[in-house]
DNA sequence: ATGTCTTACGGAAGACGTAATAATA
DNA sequence: TATTATTACGTCTTCCGTAAGACAT
């Protein structure tokens, strides 16, 4: 059964006229009779009586239309149909977010909402030490993480914010009151290590172990999670970096954030695995990325 | 919208395993990875969930699939239909003869209807002089004739019988008393020559202008029916060649027929239009042989 | 470590166009 | 004679297998 002839015939027989056929297909005409004379050798009989002047369905071919026309067209149909659906944004979309919250997550997550009501969200939290985990295991669709991502199998979406850091210390830290530290100071501060799966550059990224200038960074042990980390901190046990929102959603009266100047900012955006890639996918990014030129 | 690309997606949807699928296609795994990452780029979207150790489909898989099928199914069962149909011996047949519906075609065509209840014939005559005009007009379907016939687009197929020559003359010629005459002999008989678009070799296998020595046959004038021809010969204008059983068949009191020896027999058998057999023209061809070979 | 899906690459089948040919009205 | 289907032949796409690679269990 060859596709191309039977859908060649169909056309000859509402045409019948090999050349408007073959325009109608983009083919040459000798190609149409080419692909008749071999559609009529597998049948094992004439479809079309033609001369060089007419060309007329035989019997044959009249109840072989009327026989194939249905189910092409439901075949035809289908295709679209799947088309369609693989455009349409419907269903649940598990959106990952980064340990915290953030009023540019929840912000977001509602653009998105709000633009695509057939689709619901389902957040899920990745541990910042292991960012992309949960995305390449299918259990989120998207996630939310800080820009660049430089991994073969993700795409990166869009940027929604660019934001300073603070180091988040011990009120009883002598750093505590400061109005702001340079990024140099950080030698002077035991930072939080963070453990887990994360790639090397992402566990620089969130705890460096030099200054931008290259003078090493102390480290105090390794945690997990943002709270982890956290409790270490109010403990005294060292330094945290986070974001400013970040830092803001966990103030809490036994930490005090200081920002931190001379370090390249937070991004916060998205990425996917782009063997994974759905329309949902690329709505969720489209209207993250609306917001965000908004908000930039 | 590519044929194999589907057909391979319903098998695997069946086997969710690409090996075993690519083995059900014939073809190589690799092949159906291909296949199926084609497919589900032309759709938009993943069909199928797959590791290296386990498939799946998809929900938008499941429902393409279910989508999918019965039009698939419709499609090949159109073709089987029409391929069936093609086999099929129904409806009219349109059997030439060639002037004289002697026995030997008369006995074809009862052992063809009684192989072939569903299949009519009708009978068709067709002139001396034109053997294979209606042939290729598609007047009729299948003609008796004499073999061999050397046309590029007719086919040959059962002989039915290899009989001698007879040669019609007026009872009041000389030869009219003779119980034979050698084929030498008809160099002193003008023969009743054939007119009409029959080929040269046809024309003069039935009135030959030469005796198989090479001694040339005188010409008496020119008809295009048997019936002409033997008024011709009543009128004693000339003699007329014709095979034993016509001969036979047109038995007058004002002819005498008297066998000629040293002919090459004359040999009835089927001819038809390559690019027109159908499956009533192959069940007549062989009905026909099987009469044929109990007869021989 | 093994079984399974995927990717890269090269060879071969066949899809297609061009142009000459045959046939009809 | 003009129009149209068919055939012959050369080119080029793409189909497919092989073999190596990547990945999960």
């Amino acid at each position: 059964m060859e596709f191309r002839e039977l859908e060649c015939f169909l056309v000859l027989s509402q045409e019948l006229h090999f050349a408007r056929t073959a325009e109608r297909l983009y083919l040459s005409p000798g190609r149409v009779s080419q692909l008749m004379r071999s559609l009529e050798t597998r049948i094992g009989a004439r479809l079309f009586n033609r001369t060089s002047r007419r060309v007329r369905l035989t019997p044959l071919g009249e109840r072989f239309l009327a026989d194939l026309r249905p189910s092409y067209d439901g075949l035809a149909d289908a295709v679209s149909r799947a088309k369609a659906a693989a455009r349409e944004v419907t269903g649940v979309i598990r959106v990952g977010f980064l340990a915290t919250p953030t009023d540019a997550v929840t912000g977001s997550v509602r653009a998105f909402e709000r633009r695509y009501p057939g689709c619901e969200v389902e957040l899920v939290e990745i541990p910042l030490s292991d960012p992309f985990g949960k995305l390449r295991a299918g259990q989120v669709d998207i996630a939310f993480t800080l820009l660049p991502v430089d991994e073969p199998d993700l795409v990166t979406g869009a940027a929604l914010n660019r934001v300073p850091y603070q180091l988040g210390v011990s009120v009883r830290h002598p750093l505590a009151g400061r109005a702001s530290i340079g990024a140099e100071e950080l030698a002077s501060v035991p930072l939080i290590g963070l453990a887990g799966p994360a790639p090397r550059w992402w566990r620089e990224r969130l705890a460096p172990s030099v200054t931008p200038s290259g003078r090493p960074i102390p480290r105090a042990g390794m945690v997990a999670t943002t709270q982890e980390g956290l409790t270490q901190v109010a403990l005294n046990r060292g330094g945290e970096l986070l974001c400013a929102p970040t830092a803001a959603y966990h103030r809490r009266p036994d930490i005090s954030f200081v920002p931190v100047t001379g370090l390249p900012p937070s991004i916060l955006g998205l990425a996917w695995v782009r063997a994974a890639e759905t329309a949902a996918v690329r709505a969720f990014d489209g209207a993250v990325s609306e917001v965000g030129m908004r908000s930039l």
